[in-house]
DNA sequence: GGAAGTCAAGTCTCG
DNA sequence: CGAGACTTGACTTCC
């Protein structure tokens, strides 16, 4: 099992999504923001390595306003070296990157502009991931949109977006069940008509369980992963305490950890994103209870 | 240097 | 019908 954490490292104080508003978005100021963005993107991945956690999710701002037309650089040119030597450097051990765009990329929405735009963001997601010559174990990870008031026709219209995507995207693309809106048993119906993989996402489950018994609906997502897809990913968090349902927990719930980690063991090999507001420091956290408290278990091995 | 306000984008919920 | 929440917070301005 890889571990891994969104786009911030607190123990290093560095970010992949230094960025700054649309006005002072000139091709100097994108320069330079590129630029540490990587710099930063570099030493993660490093002090990543460091402590044996060998996936990481990228900011979708490590190329700001990359899918917007006030960003004409050819970035994959200019930081080409860079690009390059990051992508040997998380090739070399192993590593597996991903991307989550935000809540503004809707792919199945009635407005053929807001498509246009969520699959100009995918596409530079994928860009990045291809400039760094990662395979396509590297993820896109997107949600499967707004309802619209008509459930059926919004999913229907996800997956007829999908399946006209250009294979560069699509080969990247999985989906997630989300807390609110769409189930594991929602992106499950989607998969079967698109063939993307999907993510299951523990605290959505939790507050958005949706119909099917939990471990059917594990084996028929874990299946869902073919073998250039590489292992599941799945996402786990703890609820906040006192928080409204879904809000993530700062860090995460060592017994929680620990029984969905052996749950998901049942069905096989998997990498896990933890998605908690102290990021790497929840990691470490986590890192140090499992060693000392389940120093027999496969987690441990990873670590020694 | 710290605090408060602002930010490209979409959708849903609540008052 | 407008504000707030969501979430990857980070920048910008103001004091």
């Amino acid at each position: 099992m890889r571990l891994g954490y969104p786009c911030v490292s607190l123990l290093l104080d560095r970010t992949t999504n230094h960025d700054c508003t649309l006005r002072t978005a000139g091709p100097e100021r994108l320069r330079a923001l590129i630029a540490q963005n990587l710099a930063d993107l570099r030493a993660i991945l490093e002090h990543n390595l460091a402590h044996g956690w060998l996936m990481f999710r990228i900011g979708s701002s490590v190329i700001p306003f990359a899918s917007h037309p006030v960003n004409t650089l050819d970035w994959q040119n200019e930081f080409g070296a860079e690009l390059a030597a990051i992508g040997a450097f998380a090739r070399q051990h192993g590593m597996r990157l991903s991307f989550h765009p935000g809540q503004y990329t809707v792919l199945n929405a009635p407005d053929p502009a807001i498509v246009e735009r969520a699959k100009a963001e995918i596409a530079y997601s994928a860009a990045f991931l291809d400039a760094l010559s990662m395979d396509a174990s590297c993820k896109i990870v997107i949600h499967l949109g707004g309802a619209y008031g008509d459930r059926d026709a919004a999913r229907a219209r996800f997956v007829d977006t999908v399946n006209r995507l250009d294979e560069s995207s699509r080969r990247r693309l999985v989906i997630e069940n989300d807390e609110r809106l769409w189930t594991p048993a929602d992106a499950l119906w989607v998969s079967e008509r698109t063939a993307l993989p999907v993510v299951f996402d523990s605290l959505h489950y939790q507050a958005n369980p949706g119909p099917g018994e939990l471990d059917e609906l594990l084996a028929r997502i874990f299946a869902t992963w073919g073998p250039a897809d590489g292992p599941p990913k799945v996402h786990f968090s703890s609820q906040a305490a006192g928080g409204r349902s879904g809000h993530h927990a700062d860090y995460a719930d060592p017994a929680e950890f620990q029984a969905w980690v052996e749950r998901w063991s049942r069905f096989g090999d998997f990498d896990l994103m933890l998605e908690a507001k102290a990021k790497d420091r929840a990691l470490q956290a986590l890192s140090e209870f499992t060693s000392r408290e389940i120093s027999a278990s496969s987690l441990h091995k990873e670590y020694v």
